[in-house]
DNA sequence: CCGGATTTGTACGTATGTATT
DNA sequence: GAATACATACGTACAAATCCG
């Protein structure tokens, strides 16, 4: 009989015991997360089944990765009120990745952004959805 | 010498090109992307790094995928208003997996939320981002 | 309706590159 | 410089859903 992944966790497993963990507090912003051998020999599984499961979390905004650092919990940002003054029309979608590059302040991955259209119909302008908000109705009460 | 992927292009290249063609309208809402084997022969590099560069499309909210069909350009909805009433203040976010199978509509891959607080202090609403926005400040008008 | 072909989903092992510690 | 850690890429295999004759 073939015990093939028998009981071992899948990606998305792995991936929602991650999450549970950051979502509870236990990984709070800026912890490190268990490196990739750590996790795959824990839960004896592939590296690469570990890689898809931390994609998952990055493409969430759950934590960030970069070469040669052990990933972490993405941090919280105080966020601004975006102006509203002249606004048209607010939508959000993802950054591509060449936007994401190209704007002034990084912008990890798993961060969607604020497309914003205002009155004088140049090309709209793109806010990260981790550095800005949106305030209530009472935001023209200056 | 060796010519190790000397003219192959990497993941991320791969992605840029589907990409600069769904966003050029040459790829439209709804299209065919070219499957797995067709991708990985005629730029002759592993079904690996093809998978790579279409989870990255996915995660940009330009395509969606699903098992046995072939992937497609993600569709466009009209999007509706959000009632603004009550609403003291707006975040915008990536899901979680579990959330986005709790929500009533489906929500694909790449489609962040709208995170909305209203009034009375309950949790906060969640609404997908491809079929709804914001208004501009000429919403309260009645 | 059935069965094969197609296509995406998931997982393993291995190897090498590159940045940080 | 060595060790660590993430990034990228290849090959292989099988599962699962869909498509199509």
């Amino acid at each position: 009989m073939i015990l093939r992944g028998q009981d071992r966790v899948s990606s998305q497993e792995l991936a929602a015991l991650l999450r549970d963990q950051i979502l509870a507090g236990e990984l709070p912003p800026g912890a490190r997360i268990p490196s990739d051998r750590w996790l795959q020999e824990s839960h004896g599984v592939s590296r690469n089944l570990v890689r898809r499961a931390i994609a998952t979390l990055r493409s969430e905004g759950l934590v960030v990765t970069s070469q040669g650092q052990t990933s972490r919990v993405r941090q919280v940002f105080d966020k601004q009120p975006i102006d509203m003054a002249g606004v048209v029309r607010v939508e959000i979608r993802m950054p591509t990745e060449p936007e994401r590059n190209a704007m002034p302040v990084q912008v990890d991955e798993g961060v969607p952004v604020f497309v914003i259209w205002r009155s004088e119909a140049e090309g709209p302008e793109l806010l990260p959805g981790d550095r800005w908000e949106l305030p209530g109705p009472a935001y023209d009460n200056g």
